[in-house]
DNA sequence: GCCGTTTTCGGCCCGACTGTTTTCAGTCG
């Protein structure tokens, strides 16, 4: 295989500044957008575009044609796009800077550089206090004004983005909070709910969304009114009678949009997104003589504009079944759903047991039968205890001997507690050679064992790779936890040849882990439908670290429904028996 | 620059808001 360390996401950020350079350079804006599609596509790819490029294979990709391939080919081979360099070398790094201010883009941007020479965010600042962005035609003394406020906000925070994003349950907590708020406010006959990223469950969220119908006469004025009064709201910066624009303390904005009811279907699917999945939705619709907005769909033949009370009526009028939130990427869906071959998606109350949980032996915060009535409780099945092994190096080691005695402990646990079968396990790491921290005399004293990476993070995806294939091929271990290491918004996934884990996990039969850990969501939403397509068997896992945290599989649930993935595939939807009996130990007794 | 129930060229969603305008361009989601 193709060996380059050239990262996805380095090509994604190379196509993303080539397409701002073309976008400074004013180069219609389809091109444009192509390049950030295309920089999308190589985000989201689960195998090495690097390598997909040297073999001549990149315009597999969606939205990757025969100019981008060479182009990634290019920066493979050579490190450079050359196009990229001449374009740098024709427009300032501050011009880029500049296009990113509020209200400024590269239209004006390029008009500030043309007409002004300013070519830093530093000669903006002059030109502004001088009042010479005002002699410019089509810019004013208001553009002076919202740059230098801008640029005061930068100075104050220079690293942080003007909306940070954050983590879906943050997000879903103030969506939630403020959806109780307006509906209190609102009064009889009012509908509020929660649009956007956090109704497709997405990993982060920068906007909370909201979406509310009335049928009172002065609704939507008094829904703008309340949303104002909102604890949560720091200010209300638009309101008008289709709904307002917000922030809230905490920095994010929320956008909430108000309807009649029988245009809730049409509102909803436009609010919802994602901005790809409307854009060729529409496409779509277009080339059946209809155009969709959030108001309705306006028929050629009839000049009538329908609209529908649900979102099922508005995917049934485009020839397509109703397609679930969670996939609504533009990553096949809308073919799946005019083809009838949409999957039918796992859900929270399919799981029968949980295979990833501390407890004080390490770094839990509850004894054994604290999680294991608490399992209970939740309705599983089993509880896989798996505390950190021998190496953890945080003080929580467990020792060989002390695993011996968790084992008892487990054991006896499972005699008292009825209702729930207690399963012993560990979260074994993996060292950087690929072996394990316990001996395999003791490793196949448990019932079930989760190999994990906790360190040694920077070497290279070559050696990362080796050590997680070696991993796999312990016979003993039945699944690899958080396989890619990332957290989400703070740390990249370490470098690692994602096709040849997926490859090597069908081969051995080894499970891989969606940790539903909501800061993690390891495996993502792309690369565990890469693995389910490798034929790579699923495990969802909380990783509870206490009994409250077991209700953490339902993040993991989401990033599974966002993998396109079903039931079957995942294995604790199965009774343990089964389950058991399914896992690689016992397929290699039977050959 | 991509792509095909308008297939190798000619299209490529839809609307709100803002500021600068007197009909609209630019930006944003």
């Amino acid at each position: 295989m193709a060996e380059s360390e050239l990262s996805n996401s380095a090509i994604a950020d190379a196509l993303e500044e080539l397409g701002d350079l073309y976008e400074l350079d004013g180069a219609i804006v389809h091109r444009v957008l192509a390049y950030r599609a295309a920089a999308k596509a190589v985000r989201e790819a689960s195998v090495s575009v690097a390598a997909l490029a040297l073999e001549g294979r990149a315009s597999e990709l969606p939205g990757i044609g025969k100019t981008l391939q060479e182009k990634i080919l290019a920066l493979a081979q050579t490190g450079a796009i050359p196009a990229a360099e001449r374009l740098r070398a024709k427009f300032p790094p501050g011009l880029i800077a500049i296009t990113r201010l509020p209200g400024l883009g590269p239209k004006r941007a390029r008009l500030v550089h043309s007409e002004l020479g300013v070519d830093s965010l530093q000669a903006l600042r002059d030109a502004a206090l001088a009042q010479r962005l005002r002699t410019v035609r089509g810019l004013g003394p208001k553009l002076e004004e919202s740059v230098l406020s801008a640029l005061v906000e930068l100075d104050a925070n220079p690293t942080a983005h003007a909306s940070p994003r954050v983590v879906l349950p943050r997000a879903l907590e103030i969506g939630q909070e403020l959806v109780a708020g307006l509906a209190a406010r609102a009064g009889e006959g009012a509908h509020i709910e929660l649009a956007g990223s956090i109704r497709r469950q997405a990993d982060s969220v920068k906007d909370i969304d909201i979406v509310a119908t009335t049928i009172s006469e002065g609704g939507p004025q008094i829904l703008a009114k309340s949303l104002s009064k909102l604890e949560q709201i720091e200010q209300v910066s638009s309101a008008g009678k289709a709904g307002a624009k917000a922030r809230t303390h905490s920095g994010m904005g929320v956008d909430l949009r108000i309807a009649a009811p029988g245009q809730l279907g049409n509102l909803l699917q436009h609010f919802t997104g994602s901005g790809p999945h409307n854009a060729a939705l529409r496409e779509a619709a277009v080339r059946m003589g209809l155009h969709v907005s959030e108001y309705g769909i306006l028929n050629d033949a009839t000049g009538a504009t329908d609209t529908y009370e649900t979102e099922h009526h508005v995917y049934q009028r485009l020839g397509l079944s109703y397609i679930d939130p969670e996939l609504r990427e533009n990553r096949g869906e809308l073919e799946a759903a005019r083809g009838g071959t949409l999957p039918q998606l796992i859900e929270l109350a399919d799981i029968r047991g949980d295979l990833h949980s501390h407890t004080i032996a390490s770094d839990g915060h509850n004894t054994i039968e604290e999680m294991a009535l608490a399992a209970r409780d939740r309705g599983y099945e089993y509880l896989a205890i798996t505390d950190h092994s021998a190496s953890h190096g945080f003080g929580n080691d467990v020792s060989p001997e002390q695993l011996r005695r968790q084992i008892e402990l487990v054991r006896e646990a499972n005699t008292r507690v009825q209702g729930i079968e207690l399963l012993a396990g560990s979260e074994v790491n993996i060292l950087p050679d690929g072996s394990l921290d316990y001996d395999d005399e003791l490793l196949g004293e448990l019932d079930w064992i989760v190999a994990s990476v906790h360190t040694s993070f920077g070497i290279s995806a070559q050696a990362m790779t080796a050590r997680m294939i070696t991993a796999m091929e312990h016979p003993l271990v039945d699944a690899i936890g958080h396989p890619t290491g990332r957290l989400i918004e703070r740390r990249e996934p370490y470098a690692l040849d994602l096709a040849a884990v997926f490859t090597a996990a069908a081969r051995t039969g080894t499970m891989l882990e969606i940790n539903a850990n909501p800061a993690r969501r390891d495996l993502s939403d792309v690369n565990a439908r890469g693995a389910a397509r490798a034929g790579v068997t699923i495990v969802i896992d909380s990783d509870a670290h206490r009994a409250g945290t077991l209700a953490n599989m339902r993040w993991g649930v989401a990033t599974a429904r966002r993998a396109w993935l079903t039931a079957t595939q995942v294995a604790n939807t199965r009774p343990w028996p089964e389950l058991e009996q399914r896992r690689k130990r016992h397929a290699q007794q039977r050959r």
